[in-house]
RNA sequence: GCCUGUGUAGCUCAGAGGUAGAGCACUUCCUUGGUAAGGAAGAGGUCGUGGGUUCAAUUCCCACCACCGGCUCCA
């Protein structure tokens, strides 16, 4: 719509208007060149101050950057992920002005928002960068938010950009530059330093109030091992200096919950260099906990109809030449073993499912025997490279709570369905948020997987068709699937936010295939089953490691190596404290006493720090009554009350933790 | 595997070219106590491993090993 305005012939002045569509529908009017930040200004200047973002139908946008047309508009603050990332990136932006002012010939690659903060990889050239530095360049970026700079937009043409990066010696950009299509690229300048970005960012860096430079990684330039490393410098900053301060006390409150550290605390699990790296040694108290948690799931599958198998940890060579593993990973595996006299070749087991596979060959299958669930808890081997084991969440030897189900494709679904249902019990039993991944081939590159275009579309359909039926939320990333089936993969994250696969199900056309699995069906004719590969927990290395971190060691009372610590008084009442633990002990409940001469008030500290779930005080009184005076970790209510009321309760408190109903 | 960084007592850490220190834990003794640290004494370390420089190396240099944070990878 033209609005004429004062028409003179010589100087034509038209407002044009365009209307504005708001994320609840309304729809307002405002004249062509308005920008997101005058938009939230006509709601009200406070809301202005706020907003750090915008989309503009569709596109991220600038908040100063002008808006020509009619469409749909959304603006960000900080409480939005959107307007976090315009922030971040901004100050990813303002990271490498302060780069490029301290250090003379650096080079730029990229610098992107990321979940908690941003990066930039740089090539620093003849400098070396340490985090002896990080203060000064803090300094600096803050020096430079003093000036209140202006981030400003340009568009530029392809030509122009080689040039202007070029003759700055930005090779890296210059490459970024020639991938990009001409008519599409822009610049983002304030100060002396201007990126090539397609936004969006804040208007100035004013805002920003508090910095922080995390750390130095080395990165490759494109994430690509071949090419050269970078350094990536991790920062954050905040819109107010308390934010920061929060921030920092998170992540340290976070390294308390590390698994590592509570590991060794807890004595649960522990690791040696005489043994090899990657390898964990499983203590008494982390067996125990570790075999509680096998004997949780056996008992849900075996309502599920799953039949508990067991197979050796090596496995002949012609196993995973047939499995098709040889040919993926036989290099990168640990390499075989060798018999002294024959000259044959094993491998130490990578991976269950070939030897499931040879379980289902061992007699003539009818489809009246389908579906077969096969599970054990299976102890692998895979060579990981050295830079990469991680505590127990990333390990050279570890247990997976695996199962294979074969079964006919009219089964396939409820099979599929079964399993998400054991994983999602597992999950908000212990209280777990997750996100779950559909893995899907990446198309461009099928040399990589194994297994025919018709099989891998009908397995990737019923993978989302599952998620779909089950109304589970699932991102669907492609090139994560495992090179013989797609996948569906339950992601839980650490205490620092790392996300770790835990639970995975795998659709799998392949492995029957080239195992020639085969089963009679009632047409009498031999038909090849779908197998179906599950986890719930992933490996038992890597979910107890989440479990600790997500419990901070405060386990569940069912899972506590022990769950009741006996505090005498003093010396005088050990006896009494050993009658109570062999009481407590005819009720399989696990306890243990403090004999130690000190204090009740040094035992109580203690023990509150040892996070046994109960602390059961006994002097002359308890003595006299038969009773125990009870402590709840954590400073919980306290009452007396005789032991075999005691032992009842946690009995059925127990009962009640490990109950299963199936729906 | 690659890039930073780190490696000293069981744990957390300090230290310096002249063969090592604290706190906690541990042992013994005193104390025998009522809901988050009683007191004293003692023991404990080839300073990650192997070379080199030096009159002298745990300290400086080199290599290796392990670990941390990332990258790449993850059946």
């Amino acid at each position: 719509m033209i609005v004429p305005l004062y028409g003179t012939i010589k100087n034509f002045i038209a407002i044009i208007m365009i209307n504005i569509k708001f994320p609840d529908g309304n729809i307002k009017q405002f004249e062509s060149g308005i920008t997101p930040f005058e938009i939230a200004q006509s709601i009200s200047e406070g809301f202005a101050r706020m907003v750090l973002a915008a989309k503009f139908n569709g596109a991220e946008w600038d908040i100063s950057r002008p808006i020509d047309e009619d469409g749909e508009i959304a603006l960000y603050k900080w409480e939005d992920e959107e307007g976090k990332h315009a922030f971040w990136h901004t100050s990813a932006h303002l990271l490498a002005e302060a780069l490029q002012e301290l250090y003379e010939g650096i080079q730029f690659g990229i610098g992107p928002a990321i979940e908690n903060g941003f990066y930039y990889d740089i090539d620093p050239g003849e400098n070396t960068i340490t985090s002896a530095d990080f203060p000064k360049i803090e300094k600096k970026m803050m020096e430079l938010v003093a000036k209140k700079e202006e981030v400003i937009r340009r568009d530029i043409s392809k030509a122009d950009a080689l040039k202007f990066f070029g003759d700055k010696g930005q090779t890296l950009k210059c490459e970024l530059i020639s991938e990009l299509q001409d008519g599409h690229i822009t610049t983002y300048s304030q100060g002396n330093f201007t990126d090539l970005c397609k936004g969006p960012h804040v208007p100035t860096t004013a805002p920003i109030k508090a910095v922080k430079v995390l750390s130095l990684a080395g990165a490759y330039w494109r994430g690509d091992a071949e090419r050269q490393q970078l350094v990536r410098v991790y920062g954050i900053t905040f819109p107010k200096k308390k934010m920061l301060d929060e921030y920092l006390t998170v992540l340290e409150e976070a390294k308390k919950r590390d698994h590592r550290k509570l590991g060794k605390e807890m004595e649960l699990f522990a690791f040696s260099q005489n043994v090899g790296q990657g390898l964990p040694l499983w203590l008494p108290k982390g067996t125990a906990l570790r075999n509680r948690l096998q004997e949780m799931l056996t008992n849900i599958q075996r309502r599920y109809g799953y039949l508990q198998v067991i197979t050796p940890h090596i496995g002949n060579k012609n196993l995973y030449v047939t499995s098709g593993h040889y040919a993926k990973y036989g290099k990168d595996s640990f390499q075989p073993i060798h018999t002294p006299e024959e000259g044959e070749e094993y491998f130490l087991k990578p991976m269950n499912c070939p030897h499931h596979c040879e379980i289902f060959r061992t007699s003539p299958r009818s489809y009246k025997d389908l579906p077969l669930r096969y599970a054990e808890f299976g102890t692998v081997y895979r060579y990981e490279q050295s830079g990469e084991l991680h505590g127990l969440t990333r390990v050279r030897s570890f247990t997976q709570d695996d199962a294979h189900l074969f079964c006919t494709p009219e089964q396939l679904k409820q099979e599929f369905l079964n399993v998400m249902d054991i994983i999602t019990y597992v999950f908000s039993k212990f209280g777990f948020d997750y996100e779950a991944q559909i893995s899907l081939r990446d198309p461009e590159h099928k040399e990589k997987y194994v297994g025919t275009d018709e099989n891998w579309e009908k397995a990737q359909q019923a993978i989302i068709e599952a998620c779909q039926e089950k109304g589970l939320k699932a991102k669907q990333v492609t090139g994560e699937a495992a090179f013989y089936g797609p996948k569906l993969d339950f992601m839980v994250k650490d205490a620092i936010g790392r996300r770790w696969q835990l639970g995975t199900i795998q659709v799998d056309y392949n492995l029957p295939e080239r195992f020639e699995l085969e089963y009679t069906g009632s047409d009498n004719q031999k038909h090849r089953p779908i197998m179906i590969h599950r986890a719930p927990f992933g490996s038992l290395e890597r979910f107890v490691a989440v479990l600790l971190e997500h419990t901070a060691g405060h386990l569940p009372l069912w899972l506590a190596p022990e769950q009741v610590v006996v505090l005498p008084i003093s010396e005088k009442y050990n006896d009494y404290a050993k009658h109570v633990v062999n009481e407590l002990d005819k009720c399989d409940i696990r306890a243990i006493i403090d004999e130690r001469n000190e204090k009740i008030g040094r035992k109580i500290r203690d023990n509150e720090l040892k996070r046994i779930p109960y602390l059961l005080i006994v002097g002359e009184k308890e003595a006299n009554a038969e009773e125990v005076s009870v402590r709840k970790q954590g400073g919980g209510d306290k009452s007396s009350e005789k032991i075999t009321t005691f032992a009842t309760e946690i009995t059925a408190l127990v009962a009640d933790q490990i109950k299963f109903e199936s729906n």
